[in-house]
DNA sequence: CGCAGCCCCTAACACTGTTAGGGGCTGCTC
DNA sequence: GAGCAGCCCCTAACAGTGTTAGGGGCTGCG
């Protein structure tokens, strides 16, 4: 790692190799140290072409949105905006803590702007008020966002060791079952339906839920 | 600040302190040395009774969750239900920084499970499959966090002074503004829906949806 | 009395983001 | 060609972070 001359190091530069750290060492063991090495310069070189590390956050999340694709335009509305959910989704799992990043930053970069931006042609065109298409567009990515960070959530301080998916939920069900049925028979009864390993079933569930919301809007 | 004596510190009382700490310095500003002058001890003491920051960042998850209310069991499920998703989003409003202290956390306190069990209880006696009524709930809470982190984060790297809620829409409107009509001409029409500083109505957008999508499963 | 144990301390470790100041290297101007 | 401005990267340091090791007062029990 760290070839000598190391070329001009550029905001993109310094943005790939920010992400390949992340993919490495996860949010937390992002530093401009790390980021520098990675690069082949030193922590403090960085700041020429950067002013926080908070920037360096806000060009991760520029280039985790950098690959998306839009949906195909084929088909009615609704497909169409689910499939915007689900790309958004698998977007967000692809990376290692994309989510994390995304969740609190709301990026102008070109590439989230021209998604944005075709999405909201759709909808406009699917009969949606001006208003009711912006506010569609920004009910799905805060769901979606929601969705992925509760998803990726560890089961309190039960975390780091667990392995995968679903880890956490199956000890949330062992939690679940272990309470007093007099106090919390619900919780005890749905125990299995609560802690459900299968994330993209539940995904889709709300995704449902949100377009025939907005379908009953159309009529 | 820091009475000599100080008390034997426990949980709770570290729970607090830290919740004051909060309060005044935000999330980035929470350290386990100003939680232990809160309490009038020094770092390492803490760990004498939690194993992590991450164990007291749990420790804020379930103190922030603490003073919910239930609903009133008054009207039809989807009025309580409306009213679960008002009342989790004036919980994360309500304290500094508590929708990203929330968010990648599966809280498994008393008080969380207890608001879960009401919930999912009125769910059911609405008619929901048990399947339906855990999603449902898991829906609700994706979607109050996500829209909360969302509504919160500020527009990039122009961050820390803006003034409070809204500051960040309006600047966004600014930018949507000043885009190229010809690339961007949804984007740019559309800049004061997107930008609309009134969340309130915003989140009861999405609210509604929900319980419309919700609703047609009961049919 | 002595001895556990609980509880808190001081000191230190490795690491973080960030700034100050210095020095090569480029390319322009006289 | 000489000098100079600027860009770009460096070393060194600062204050602050989470966390651990080890010590030393208290308390209550045998």
């Amino acid at each position: 790692m760290a070839q000598p001359p190391a070329r001009t190091l550029t905001r993109e530069c310094i943005a790939t190799a920010a992400l390949r750290v992340l993919e490495r060492e996860g949010l937390a063991g992002l530093s401009m140290r790390k980021v520098a090495a990675e690069v082949g310069a030193q922590a403090a070189s960085l700041y020429w072409h950067v002013r926080n590390k908070e920037e360096i956050l806000d060009l991760l999340g520029d280039a985790i949105i950098a690959d998306a694709e839009v949906p195909p335009r084929t088909g009615d509305w609704r497909e169409q905006y689910l499939e915007y959910g689900r790309r958004y989704r698998a977007l967000l799992l692809a990376k290692r803590d994309a989510a994390k990043v995304v969740a609190g930053r709301l990026s102008t970069g070109p590439r989230v702007l021209a998604v944005l931006e075709d999405q909201l042609d759709r909808l406009r065109e699917a009969g949606f008020t001006d208003a009711d298409a912006a506010m569609a567009s920004y009910l799905l990515s805060a769901y979606v966002q929601g969705f992925v960070l509760q998803e990726q959530s560890p089961l309190s301080a039960t975390e780091a060791a667990g392995a995968g998916r679903g880890q956490a939920a199956r000890e949330a069900g062992d939690v679940f079952r272990a309470l007093p049925a007099e106090d919390y028979p619900n919780l005890v009864a749905l125990a299995d339906d609560l802690t459900d390993p299968d994330m993209d079933t539940r995904f889709e569930f709300g995704l449902q839920r949100i377009a025939d919301g907005l379908a009953a809007l159309l009529t």
